[in-house]
RNA sequence: GGCGGGUUGGCGGAGAGGUUACGCACCGGAUUGCAAAUCCGUGAAGACCGGUUCGAUUCCGGUACCCGCCUCCA
């Protein structure tokens, strides 16, 4: 069996993995808020969560493993950007929602067993705030039903703050009705212009964190395994779900693993919309970055180090995975991904040192291939990217007979290239290999003879007009 | 102000208290009409200051710098 260890933020510790039930490993990752497409970072998340879940698969088996992640798709966010475009919030939950599929599937990510919309649960969330006001940890006021911290002394561990800190930094807002600056809102009013649900405190919509503790506690129960999530989370969000977890169920222990991503950056700057470095995972993939080279660059830092995602690096990997694709071209995979990169997995999910491990791999690529799946790498299917541009798109056509273009464009080079060793003149060859080189095709030039091969940045429009240029 | 993370060779990026990380780049060799590709090989590190230790880049303390969170942003 193989020996999983986990950095648990809750004891900030890494600890042996041990499930609650390995009949049925029990993990939930917060979603995203369905309004927008998913930008680079919200990917961070998923992919962690993917490879973890990958590893459970094998560890435990396919059938012992549960895994959900949320949409949240009530949100004021969302309700803003109803009333900015006058559509249906349905509509726009269920357009982003698609979306997010799409992104993520590009990414290798499998599907969680389950995906559960706050919307589904509005009957959960309002039964454990009864539990809550019932067990004395949230009151009702003006509508509002708010969460007493004060009630639950252990808030603040997870994020290792104290309540007395926090309100001495001031951030807080301060509303008359609390009793405590740091109480949160479990259920707020709503009115004509906003979303709602009838309730024991009136007309109204439920505050963010009590979502995933209802929908944790319906599809996994009161005590499971793993819950994560960016590290930004960690405070007020997952605070906020165990005070409300833990209260309203104290037999649960709530989540027994709490696994925190650190935060992506780009080009060593922080991704924001002000800086103008902000963009989404579409729109990697619109410019012709592999979903699986995007995974590459990802799962190349460590989950819990900050991630700087830049150029150099989308580049450096688009060319690995070429050179890794090549090698598993008609491979069929072994049976089982080498130990090593199972063992690298399992040390608390070192993607990096798999990633140093499948290098070692390229002698045998039937165990590359396995490896690399492995990790949601070279999967069946991903390698339409190799037929794209990476930059270029526009330049390059798709051009149906490019094989039989570098055929003949091979053969006409061989000749070219006898009359000049015959002739001692290289002058005319050197200036059509520097052109296909030039076009990002790789000129290979051995005694045996010539070989050209596609790149990952070849301009298969130029390469066909230096073709027809020496009549090949 | 409070809390947390980071600082490794030219770049990226891991593990481990003592033995090659790994990748890219570079350099040397084989090979080549010249290259490319491939193979072999060399060099190169752990912010700074202390402490623990026979021995620390790896543990502890401090300093500097960078970053994040504390604002329903993963």
């Amino acid at each position: 069996m193989v020996a999983i260890r986990l950095t648990n933020t809750r004891t900030r510790q890494k600890e042996a993995f041990q499930p609650l039930d390995t009949q049925n490993v029990r993990l939930y990752l917060c979603g995203p808020t369905v309004y927008e497409r998913a930008h680079l970072g919200n990917a961070r998340p998923v992919l962690v969560f993917d490879v973890l879940v990958r590893l459970l698969h094998h560890v435990y088996g396919d059938a012992h493993v549960t895994y959900v992640r949320n949409f949240t798709d009530v949100d004021d966010k969302i309700n803003a950007r109803a009333a900015e475009t006058g559509r249906p919030i349905r509509d726009i939950t269920d357009e982003t929602i698609g979306w997010y599929h799409d992104d993520m599937d590009a990414l290798g990510a499998l599907r969680p067993d389950h995906e559960p919309r706050a919307t589904d649960y509005i009957a959960q969330m309002i039964t454990m705030i009864e539990q809550l006001i019932r067990r004395g940890n949230a009151y009702d006021v003006e509508g509002h039903v708010l969460f007493d911290v004060r009630s639950f002394p252990q808030y603040g561990r997870l994020s290792g703050r104290s309540v007395d800190d926090m309100i001495a930094g001031a951030r807080v807002e301060v509303a008359p009705y609390k009793r405590d600056p740091m109480d949160f809102v479990l259920w707020k009013p709503s009115d004509d212009t906003t979303p709602g649900w009838d309730s024991p405190w009136g007309y109204g919509r439920p505050g963010w964190h009590i979502e995933c503790s209802a929908m944790s506690e319906a599809l996994l129960g009161a005590s499971f395994d793993i819950h994560g999530g960016g590290i930004d989370l960690q405070f007020p969000h997952h605070e906020n779900e165990v005070a409300q977890s833990c209260c309203a169920h104290p037999e649960g222990s709530f989540a027994n693993v709490w696994l925190h991503n650190e935060m992506l950056q780009v080009e060593g700057k922080k991704m924001s919309k002000s800086l103008g470095n902000f963009f989404t995972v579409r729109d990697l993939l619109d410019r012709g970055v592999a979903g699986e080279v995007i995974r590459f660059v990802m799962l190349s830092t460590h989950y819990r180090k900050p991630m700087d995602w830049t150029e150099a690096k989308a580049n450096e990997a688009r060319d690995t995975m070429w050179q890794w694709r090549l090698l598993v071209k008609d491979v069929e995979p072994a049976p089982a991904p080498s130990p090593e990169v199972v063992e690298a997995v399992a040390n608390d999910l070192n993607t990096p040192g798999a990633i140093a491990v499948l290098h070692k791999l390229k002698d045998d690529p039937a165990l590359l291939l396995a490896s690399a799946r492995f990790i949601g790498l070279l999967l069946d299917g991903d390698d339409g990217w190799m037929r794209q541009d990476f930059e270029v798109l526009d330049e390059r056509a798709d051009y149906q007979g490019f094989d039989e273009v570098l055929a003949r464009l091979q053969s006409r080079l061989t000749e070219i290239r006898l009359q000049a060793m015959a002739s001692k003149d290289f002058a005319e060859l050197d200036r059509l290999k520097s052109a296909l080189t030039e076009a990002g095709l790789e000129v290979r030039m051995s005694k045996a003879g010539i070989e050209l091969f596609e790149g990952p940045a070849t301009l298969q429009k130029r390469v066909v007009e230096l073709a027809g240029d020496i009549g090949a």
